[in-house]
DNA sequence: TGTACATCAGTGAACGCGCGTTCACTGATGTAC
DNA sequence: TGTACATCAGTGAACGCGCGTTCACTGATGTAC
């Protein structure tokens, strides 16, 4: 970050002349509504006024509202594989295939544990259609970790290699399923003992 | 409906007075837009345009913009549950653990078929907090065919009896999760055949 | 080392739009006597 | 059978709001010579 900044002038904390971050401060002040409001509150003249510039000053970053709103569902996404992946190396290496299940148990937990975490990014993460990257290189995205996961259960033999065709339907729509009805759905507001008690439901049944 | 209309006064094709169902067009506008647009359509102003009513007139029927949301949700989802209802009624009563596995089936695909068919509609069916009821007496909403469902699938002998508690969260987190994915999710676009082989695959592998 | 100039990233003001909601009102209905 | 009156369901005009987006512009930056 500290490098970035000195990249675009700024100096002694000094206030850039051409805010030197203004497409990333954009960005920010977008998450952060996204984050409390939903997908709704990506709004560019708040943004604008977040960042201390003119309304119109988006323009030279954006080329539309949607085009901001896809920049804050990209990051939504990368914060939630993040989530995941921390989780996922959190577990540690145990091999086969009990390691193979416990590790796709380990991801629909992170998966769900982000949505419930923070609603208002989860449902912002796919309030928009992305193109295929949402991604950088390098970096799995969110389906780029499911399809690890599922690829080393059938080569650990913890699924027949026939059943692994299409598992991603099946253990993507479990998760997002409960995730959503948790968060946005009519599950809204169960309480937390027996929202914890439907997770681990949902997650123990993901069978192929 | 023409009951209903000659009891408010309407004779003749002839305009009623105080238009006499304006609660009901204004309902029926907005789920006109929400099939469309979904539920960011439902809008008080256009709803009373369509009515051709001024715009405060709404507000003899509705204590404000929520009122009528959750009026065209609750709409949504009486429309999901019937056709689940028609769709299970088309099957047959087919007796025994193989015919509670087909009407568990059978919902499930009803429950994706109406999402894929009225996405506007299932979009806007959850998009507000609904009381309890959400549907008349004797008239069975979406969760009470669920639970009937279910509890066949038990008293059957399907599935032992010790699985039948949480069942409702496997399957409708399956059911609501591809739904869900497959017309507003990163699975939005998806080809018709890999869909519908993936709704296949989804709804075969709930199990308990 | 200095200067001219193209480029880039902002500003300021305004546009048209449509929304939810409130105010004070009027016209039609239905009921009590 | 007729009339007075309360009630109900609309009207018309206006409010304040905030949005996305466009226009013509200016001030700062960086590069060629």
């Amino acid at each position: 970050m500290s490098t970035l900044e000195s990249e675009n002038g700024e100096k002694n904390g000094e206030k850039p002349y051409h805010h030197g971050h203004l497409r990333e401060a954009l960005v920010e002040a977008a998450l952060a509504a996204a984050r409390t409001d939903g997908p709704g509150a990506v709004v560019l003249r708040a943004a604008t006024r977040a960042a201390g510039v003119s309304p119109n000053a988006a323009y030279r970053h954006f080329t539309d509202r949607d085009d901001l709103l896809r920049a804050v569902a990209a990051r939504c996404q990368q914060r939630m594989a993040a989530l995941m992946r921390a989780r996922l190396a959190g577990t540690g290496p145990l091999p086969g295939p009990d390691g193979a299940w416990q590790r796709l148990r380990t991801a629909g937990h992170a998966y769900v544990e982000f949505a419930l975490a923070e609603p208002g990014w989860f449902a912002t993460a796919f309030a928009i259609p992305l193109g295929p990257p949402a991604a950088p290189e390098g970096d799995p995205g969110l389906f780029g970790i499911l399809v690890a996961v599922l690829d080393e259960l059938a080569s650990s033999g913890a699924i027949p290699s026939a059943a692994r065709p299409g598992a991603e339907y099946v253990a993507w729509s479990a998760v997002h399923g409960i995730a959503t009805l948790l968060t946005s759905g009519s599950l809204r507001g169960l309480p937390a003992a027996e929202r914890d008690a439907a997770v681990e439901r949902v997650i123990n049944a993901v069978a192929f």
